[in-house]
DNA sequence: CTCCAAGCTTGTATCGTTATAAATCCTCAC
DNA sequence: GTGAGGATTTATAACGATACAAGCTTGGAG
């Protein structure tokens, strides 16, 4: 009754399309199985057969396909960065996103930005992600100390780095920069050229690094037995414009601070544009340190005192422990924490 | 001989697993390709059918699997952005990558970021994604005026858009700020604040913008008469460093240049720091038109006159030509210059 | 001459979706 | 009552890769 005569499904010689393992499985005569097998360098395929295969396969430009691979295996070879809105501030994003990038070269992965649109940093990409699996893991920052998205991913062992340590008991990666020993060294900086009421302005306390800033801050202060403010109504998330004017209002009230240490570019220039307005030197009518994520800073003028962030070096750090995270490693062993690396604007040191 | 009796080749109630057409058809009781159908909206399928499928689906938090799609319709789902060492700066490529996330929000489309390690703009990332369709669509920057990507994707009859023109004949979509109208405004702005001999600092000669903004530049101290100058030995890509040792070395030249157009933040602040080295103030001894692609300026003393690019409307313009090419737009209806958007220091203004 | 194990290779089913072609169901005219 | 014909729905076969279980060789022992 059936009238089937086995048509071959596809043109004999494949032209045109791209290689696939059937191709590989034709040119060489073997199995498609053997074919896939032999490229995942399985022991059981003859080590002559597994190099031929591989000749063939460099040969004709084969590369799996992602799509296919994904649907049979689940990984989906992808990472997923949440970028915050608030990482646009100067080249916080893409700095992270080369270094990841760098981590990720000459692997399979590729890497996917997932933008949340919420001011805070909430869940519903994370539970995207998860719930679809649209990645084998996830880097995310402006990690708070009880951060939802964390426990949300420990519950589900869903591999992830955050960019910030929390608070919480269970460990799990991170890449975090000593925030504390920033202020720290930045404090004793103001106070060794001579200040004596040095301030903070901090990120919203809701993050973790808030509270070490502050520590490291405290910690100086303590220590050299100065007076001190934690400057109030602005955080590093406030615009130019409101840290701007809030410094100049502070002038006007009494006993103002003669220092800043600034967690951010645009926060360091806002207090430098302050001052200039009352006609005051920075560097020499007020002490000021800034961390400094770019190259920007170079060209500033006057040259103020800054202690380096590279946010490069912690994507690609972030990048390279998921990746081992991903291939299994425990939680205690993906842990870094960069260290400030001093740079003197001129002869102001001790 | 075949004992095979049809087990079902799941449990019934598909415990745990995420939900797919099948889990829908199940419920339903409806094959999976009706289910499949009916969500695509397909008129042969009964408007009723169609809703109840619609409601299941919403209610089991149904999302299709982009892996089997991708796999079964050759469509990735998948815009690339193709992401240049440069674009480091400032904050470039976050706010490109946040406009053109706007655009893509709400739709199936995720963004992936391809980077590009060579200095100079190359074909290799765009060979990769069209040859293993790794993407619908891409978007890239630095354009040249006989661009080979745009070559090469327009052969290939690949969706892209580019950021900045070509001077191909063949047109194809793209998004521009309009760099001869930013010079222009620029330069005679220096011009009417008595600047007698303006100068510009170019981007390098193979991107069509630096035409562009040499254009503009040229119309506006030939239209007025005045003396000019082509700054030698840099470009906006040099290093703020290089910039700097230009401008002072330009400094102990015959006749130096009393303003300069300046086409990006960096520059701007490499020639105000260079004056200011020699104790002139940028704004008084010094004219200087910086072009602002990010709120970093607003805080910057002494105040510079700045022309705005709005670089993530530029991004969300791109991801939305692109969607329309992606449908099928013709080339010629997706192309959009961006005007520059004056913004005056103090009361400069002519 | 048979049989077994080791070594290597292959067939089959499957991931979730959709294009294609075919099968139902209904309604209505004659 | 029967067939036409439109309206719906369904079965089947892919897309390309891989897990699993089974199948071939081959050589050597008994």
């Amino acid at each position: 009754m059936s009238g089937r005569d086995d048509l071959p499904r596809r043109d004999v010689d494949d032209a045109g399309g791209k290689p696939t393992l059937r191709t590989i499985a034709e040119i060489t005569g073997l199995a498609v199985t053997t074919v896939s097998r032999a490229l995942s360098g399985a022991p059981q395929i003859a080590l002559e057969t597994r190099q031929r295969v591989r000749q063939v396969a460099d040969h004709i430009g084969y590369m799996p396909d992602r799509a296919a691979q994904r649907l049979r295996t689940g990984r989906t070879n992808v990472i997923s960065l949440i970028l915050d809105p608030h990482e646009e501030i100067i080249n916080f994003g893409t700095s992270l996103i080369r270094g990841i990038s760098t981590a990720l070269r000459q692997t399979p992965y590729h890497l996917v930005i997932t933008p949340s649109f919420e001011d805070a940093p909430n869940l519903d990409p994370v539970r995207y992600i998860m719930r679809n699996r649209m990645a084998d893991g996830i880097i995310f920052s402006r990690t708070q100390p009880f951060d939802e998205r964390v426990r949300l991913l420990l519950e589900n062992d869903f591999p992830f780095v955050s960019h910030g340590r929390t608070e919480l008991s269970v460990p799990h990666p991170y890449v975090d920069y000593d925030n504390e020993e920033f202020a720290f060294q930045a404090t004793m900086k103001l106070i060794a050229a001579g200040r004596t009421k040095p301030a903070i302005i901090l990120p919203p306390e809701r993050f973790t690094f808030h509270h070490h800033l502050r520590y490291g801050f405290m910690k100086a202060v303590r220590m050299q037995g100065v007076d001190y403010e934690v400057l109030s109504g602005v955080s590093l998330d406030s615009s130019a414009e409101t840290i701007h004017a809030r410094i100049l209002a502070r002038l006007d009230e009494a006993s103002p601070p003669d220092g800043y240490v600034c967690g951010g570019e645009v926060s360091a220039l806002a207090v430098m544009a302050a001052y200039t307005d009352r006609a005051m030197v920075p560097g020499r009518d007020v002490g000021i340190v800034a961390k400094k994520t770019s190259t920007l800073f170079t060209p500033v003028r006057p040259r103020i005192d800054t202690i380096e962030e590279d946010l490069a070096a912690a994507g690609e750090a972030m990048g390279r422990l998921l990746l081992k995270r991903i291939g299994g490693a425990a939680a205690e062993d993906l842990q870094e924490l960069h260290r400030p690396q001093m740079e003197t604007a001129d002869a102001t040191a001790a």
